[in-house]
DNA sequence: CTGAAAGCGCTAACAC
DNA sequence: GTGTTAGCGCTTTCAG
């Protein structure tokens, strides 16, 4: 590893030159000619700088700290985590990950954080609710993803679970259904019943009229499978929207049984957790994958643009340590959702700023 | 956060006697009644080291760097990282995550690691193969996980695919079937080929022969769905092992449509690569989850060891930043996979030691 | 314009 | 036994 002081003694001057070159304070202060030098010699030894010395100068380490909770960390999260870690590295950013499995635990983890001593917090969350953000997490800057935040002093991004509700809702009845089941989830949780309102609108925005009895919130296993068999024999839908992947393969044994087709016989519209029915049914299941990628993305993202407002000109802006690609870094409005890689999707996101304007990104 | 200065001046002594008495090296060396103010005043003021000052002198930072392909981060790999990150974190290690998408992107997120001085690394790929693992990871210790690695210098923990295959063949066998079908996958991975092998011998130890005509690989959607659907015709099977989810899946399809019921007239195990079938399913499917967690686990916990032995005795022995559930970090040899937590399974792990003897841990 | 010097928090020789 | 000193790599006054 070159240092900057090699640098200085191959070129013949003093470190803080060398300091001053490398972070481009050179203006008006260090002669062209000597900058240059010091440039070529930084290039010519490969130098790159030591983000852990300058951190006990400047305390900006480059560090985002991702908290989630242990059993976040599969499998949903993975696509969270993928996210901002592809955002952060953009960025020049390191990712630190962290999963908890309790309040105590929650409290170590961020104060190991604090001693590593990130940058900002994300604090993400395995599925879409309403989050306490700790009260250990004040000082740095915190971005919330996959869950809203209940004060709305953080910014937030999670799935919008009405346009994912409404839309899956709306294709099966473009696709010509007039019998459109709902097959929710058993537990109450935040999700489940905003769908369950996109459902419904978009059910009376049709003319087609809800029809309490064919909803049915299942929870696993034989009893969903059976839930879901008594609801189809009674209703008799003609399409599903299916609150998860799991419920989707309840209505998929129901068809099989019957000797009937998905896509021709029934139609059915899943959202997607585990990407498996996506990757291997393709074909015949439409599916709405929950954009965890996309959340994670553009969390880290905003993240980098709260940290790099509150120190304006940071000491890292040389962006030396960062990959090639990194640009400068936007603010991540709720309009302006970065295009992580191809499909990135807009849809079916809500984003909160502290502002409290909530914006769907439909 | 309280520094040792602070603590120096509290208790009136030297800021080396504080570094002294708080790395536990003061024996014989500092009077034992100082020591204990010393000890004192940093619990009373809550000090804990700033491991990002220490590791400027020590080259130690207490940060285990996380490699994997980007497409591994989600699904299967989050299980690896929870695994790998609950073992950093009972030893007193971090964790940070890179994920890379391609060679030249691998070389440059190993060089960030590098510059974040990180005491090691983990090398993960997303399915068991053979990996080579880079030359620009020569210097700190690396384990690899999920993978065995080409030249045997490394620690590899990888899914023992044999013990996988010959394990479900055998509980089909128990469970009385006799003409056991394998659905394998269409792309010659190494695991489709060892699995395999696995289900023969099981076969041929039972006394029940190997029909050509009872197995069938297939890749996704229809072509799969076919493929299973004519072997299953013409060859009359009465019991599946199945590569992952995806093809269970097929048979399941495949049964519901002859209005079988899955552990009554057939019998089907899977290896469950999302858990969803396990977790949706379990009464009625048998699955072989593989070990993503454990492997995680048992790499991070072998690399810390290989790490510790290294820096004899090092500057973080106090374990002062660590966690208070940190013990002391025993080398986990491939016969004392550690006990992460409930359900910790040796079974289906293979391990590799540089030393080169392989050990199946069944 | 440039360099010397101090210091971030901590460790490790080496004096006393 | 304890304090002094030097220095890890870097930033940031402040002299010159």
């Amino acid at each position: 590893m070159t240092t900057m002081k090699q640098i200085a003694q191959a070129t013949g001057v003093s470190v803080s030159t060398v300091s001053l070159v490398l972070n481009n304070r050179d203006k008006g202060r260090v002669k062209a000619d000597i900058a240059e030098r010091v440039r070529g010699q930084a290039k010519s030894m490969g130098y790159r700088p030591n983000p852990l010395a300058r951190s006990l100068r400047t305390s900006r380490t480059g560090i985002l700290g991702f908290i989630s909770e242990e059993v976040a960390t599969t499998p949903y999260a993975g696509g969270i985590i993928m996210g901002a870690q592809d955002a952060a590295a953009r960025l020049g950013y390191m990712l630190i990950t962290v999963s908890t499995d309790g309040v105590a635990d929650e409290g170590r983890q961020i104060a190991a954080l604090k001693r590593y001593g990130v940058d900002g917090f994300l604090y993400a969350k395995m599925y879409d609710r309403v989050a306490d953000v700790p009260g250990s997490l004040a000082e740095p800057p915190v971005v919330v993803a996959n869950a809203s935040e209940r004060t709305g002093r953080f910014p937030a991004i999670a799935p919008d679970e009405f346009a994912i509700g409404y839309d899956a809702t709306r294709r099966l009845i473009d696709a010509g259904c007039r019998r459109i089941a709902y097959i929710g989830d058993k537990d109450p949780i935040l999700a489940q019943g905003i769908r369950f309102r996109g459902y419904r609108q978009a059910l009376e925005e049709a003319g087609l009229g809800y029809d309490p009895s064919l909803t049915v919130n299942v929870g696993f296993n034989q009893e969903a499978m059976t839930g879901v068999e008594l609801m189809i024999r009674s209703a008799r839908p003609d399409g599903f929207f299916c609150f998860n992947d799991a419920r989707a393969w309840y209505v998929y044994e129901a068809a099989a049984r019957r000797g009937l087709t998905i896509g021709r016989d029934w139609s059915v519209v899943g959202v997607d957790n585990h990407r498996v029915f996506a990757e291997t049914l393709a074909p015949r299941l439409t599916t709405i994958a929950l954009p965890h990628y996309e959340m994670g993305f553009w969390a880290a993202t905003k993240l980098v643009s709260l940290i790099e407002k509150r120190t304006p000109n940071p000491a890292g802006s040389s962006r030396l340590g960062a990959p090639p690609t990194a640009h400068g870094c936007g603010d991540p409005g709720p309009d302006t959702l970065p295009t992580a890689r191809k499909g990135f999707r807009r849809r079916h996101l809500t984003v909160t700023i502290p502002a409290s304007r909530r914006i769907p990104c439909m």
